[in-house]
DNA sequence: GAGTTTGAAACT
DNA sequence: CAGTTTCAAACTC
């Protein structure tokens, strides 16, 4: 699809104002009726920072880079409001099939390459999508998440992977996953624009909205929309804190400091109709009244609160603009004065966060000390470091983070697992490796948590959902789902717990108090925990690797290795059945494992290939189950090539090496668990707090087995070049540092001194030369 | 779906 | 630190 140019759309935009079709679609109501349609929820993690929930949740998917958010937004029905042919247009038409709207999108393009524009809308009978293209834009897939259309994930993963420099054709990009998203997205513009008060300047009002280079953050998931609503339930209180808005709106959304749309538009399930219930004059007033002076850069467009909507979305958007204010230019505040406390005391991560990207040199020095607070972490944590590194009072997030709404699903921002993940930097997921041109783009994955979702709430909501998930293993196996019985989903035995996500519907626990209710509890339990065993959130499969070669590196050689942290114990089953957690992860045993008669396919212990006569027939096993075997034999031959025998991480080239070859697990077509640890951690954190994922990419080496000591080193600032970096669990374990067989590789150097240098960057949205 | 096996996690 | 117990996933039937 064509995109207009980047630049184009704010003058577009400006144009809007003034244009007859802007007017006219200001006339509108501003929302439409709307079927609500269970969505997704999950908040697909970014590549932008983006708040971390205590746990993530960890059926969030699809994780794309690009400079655009961009959330699925199943509109069961969207009333298309408007068409416009100077700007562009919006096309709709109410019950468009997909393949309507590939082609109204397809026109659309068309159109926009004259006008250079827009907005356009085009219904799917099933998702409405969207697409913007503002300069920057943040995308931001909620594929993956536990209702997610597996097919649409899938698909989008495909088309949508973006390089950074193609992301202007994200706008026009459309197919058919993805092109619903772009009607989508136009929709809610539309939908904005009809919000956005009239009678102000518009000159300034949508420049301040999208204008140049501002990141667009589309939210449609039922959940943010409940998140949000509770906080606009509550009296507008100018002590807001940041935090509170933390929790709904993904941090990428922020960080830039630049404008924001939020979309919201449905209500899981809901049915309602808002439309009518919003006011434009409202809000207008009151966007207007307040924010006129700040330019409003976030807009927050709900389709459908049942239940006042009126109200509830003034509120909303009121807050939101507050928000901005707070956050944006708090940030910038904070960098002038730190002094300003009671801006300061509003302002959440958000602020600190970007402060963090602009004061990186901060971070070292205080992450460590502090660092561990709950965590350690860089993200929210390091801010709060920061804060606290700066005299600025550090606010509690967890506790703003906390949503009240019973039904929000909110995205909810963990302090200590934001630390940790960050701390631990987890290894991106063997996709983002083979996906990954350069690392950079954390690839989604549906495993990865990013949102966590009520669960039960979201149950009664979306019954549907429930039942795409049931109904979507590949995708939503991959997320967590743990079973337990008795240990309240508080211990490392839960694989929810483990990976840092709350248990969500999909489980069969039992007492869980891995919830957000519980939040207090588990925080308590997992520094306990961490007490006793720093690493014990860290992804279990460290991968060291760059998916970019690096300089010295054999270009055929894969340049990075994979390895349990820990190391198995394998004693009965040879390391060919995922009770072996590094067979679980797809990894090869190194000498770090324990384990008896390693049969590993995937590397063994000894170093030697994989398969042998024994293996080939356990392979078969495990061909059956859904291992291609051509898969183990490729892995075989590699390991084969490339291991060094004598070195103590054989490095398990298998992913890197090449695309993501499903492992050999489940015939379900389930992923590893392990997988999903280190998915969800790492990858998810990396891109959402980062914001730039080659960096975390490369900080993840480090952190990978860097034990927090080393890891706070790190972290102050200790250039010290750390040739090998051994760990060692808290019980003797051993773990492997995958690596140190690297040597002195350069991934490794660079990989270090990236962690600093990373961090900073926070999320730009702009275009990185 | 119930029962068994397995190995990590937790405990002593 | 080693041995034991507990636990829940993986697996089998």
């Amino acid at each position: 699809m064509d995109t207009p140019e980047r630049n184009q759309i704010s003058a577009t935009l400006s144009k809007f104002e003034d244009s007859p079709v802007f007017n006219y679609i200001n006339s509108l109501s501003p929302i439409k009726p709307v079927k609500s349609v269970p969505i997704s929820q999950t908040f697909n993690s970014l590549s932008f920072s983006s708040p971390p929930s205590v746990f993530t949740s960890p059926h969030v998917s699809c994780l794309k880079e690009s400079r655009f958010l961009r959330r699925h937004i199943p509109l069961g029905t969207w009333k298309p409001k408007v068409s416009s042919e100077d700007v562009n247009k919006v096309h709709t038409s109410e019950e468009e099939t997909l393949a309507d709207s590939k082609r109204a999108h397809h026109n659309k393009s068309e159109s926009q390459e004259n006008t250079e524009k827009r907005a356009s809308i085009e219904l799917s009978s099933e998702h409405i999508k969207f697409s913007v293209e503002p300069q920057q834009s943040l995308k931001y897939d909620t594929c993956g998440s536990p209702g997610y259309d597996p097919s649409i994930c899938d698909h989008e993963d495909n088309t949508l992977l973006e390089l950074p420099g193609e992301a202007a054709a994200d706008a026009g990009y459309v197919q058919e996953g993805c092109k619903t998203d772009s009607v989508e997205s136009e929709v809610h513009l539309q939908e904005i624009c009809q919000m956005e008060p009239k009678s102000e300047d518009p000159d300034c009002y949508w420049d301040s909205l999208i204008p140049d280079g501002s990141d667009m953050l589309i939210f449609n998931s039922p959940g943010e929309a409940e998140a949000f609503k509770g906080l606009m339930n509550k009296p507008l209180d100018p002590s807001i804190r940041l935090s509170d808005f933390m929790s709904v709106l993904p941090l990428s959304a922020v960080h830039n400091g630049r404008k924001m749309f939020i979309v919201d538009s449905v209500a899981s399930g809901s049915e309602h109709e808002i439309g009518d219930h919003c006011s434009q004059p409202t809000i207008a007033a009151t966007d207007t009244d307040q924010t006129r002076d700040n330019l409003a850069d976030v807009v927050l467009v709900t389709s459908n609160y049942n239940e006042n909507a009126n109200d509830q979305l003034v509120s909303v958007t009121h807050r939101a603009i507050r928000r901005r204010c707070l956050d944006f230019e708090m940030a910038n505040v904070q960098k002038k004065n730190s002094d300003d406390n009671s801006k300061g005391s509003s302002s959440t991560s958000e602020s600190d966060e970007r402060n963090v990207a602009n004061e990186k040199q901060l971070l070292p020095a205080k992450l460590n000390q502090r660092g561990i607070l709950q965590g350690i972490g860089l993200h929210l944590n390091a801010l709060a470091a920061l804060k606290e590194y700066k005299g600025i009072q550090i606010e509690n997030l967890s506790s703003g983070r906390q949503l009240s709404l019973p039904n929000s699903t909110s995205l909810q921002i963990s302090t200590s697992q934001e630390q940790q993940h960050l701390s631990l930097v987890p290894v991106s997921s063997e996709r983002d490796l083979d996906s990954s041109d350069n690392g950079l783009q954390p690839t989604e994955d549906c495993s990865q948590p990013s949102v966590y979702m009520a669960g039960e709430d979201f149950n009664k909501n979306s019954p549907r959902k429930k039942k795409r998930k049931l109904e979507t293993p590949g995708e939503t196996e991959g997320c967590k789902r743990c079973n337990c019985k008795k240990s309240k989903c508080l211990k490392l035995y839960c694989e929810c717990f483990a990976a840092g996500v709350y248990c969500i519907e999909p489980c069969s626990c039992q007492d869980c108090f891995n919830k957000p209710v519980h939040e207090d509890t588990v925080l308590q339990t997992r520094k306990q925990i961490e007490s006793r065993n720093p690493l014990a959130f860290a992804p279990k499969v460290i991968r060291s690797s760059d998916s970019v070669p690096e300089i010295g590196d054999d270009p055929n050689k894969t340049p990075a290795s994979a390895r349990h942290k820990r190391g198995c114990n394998c004693k009965k089953s040879s390391c060919l059945k995922k009770y072996c957690e590094c067979y679980q992860g797809g990894v090869g045993c190194s000498i770090g494992c324990r384990c008896e008669g390693c049969k590993n396919a995937f590397g063994r212990k000894d170093g030697s290939a994989p398969v042998s006569i024994e293996t080939e027939q356990e392979e078969t096993e495990a061909t059956d189950k859904g291992m291609p075997e051509k898969a183990s034999q490729k892995i075989e031959i590699q390991n084969t090539a490339e291991d060094h025998p004598d070195s103590a991480a054989m490095s398990t080239p298998l992913r890197l090496s090449r695309p993501f070859v499903p492992l050999p697990f489940s015939s379900k077509g389930k992923a590893p668990r392990s997988f999903v640890t280190t998915i969800s951690g790492s990858a998810l954190f990396a891109s959402q707090k980062l914001g730039k994922t080659n960096s975390l990419w490369s900080q993840s080496k480090h952190f990978q087995s860097v034990p927090d000591d080393e890891m706070q080193d790190i972290l102050l600032g200790d250039t010290s070049p750390i040739t090998c970096i051994k760990t060692s669990s808290p019980n003797g374990k051993r773990i492997s540092s995958p690596s140190c067989d690297m040597g002195s590789s350069p991934s490794r150097r660079g990989g270090r001194k990236l962690i600093l240098q990373s961090i900073p960057s926070f999320p730009s949205l702009t275009p990185h030369p």
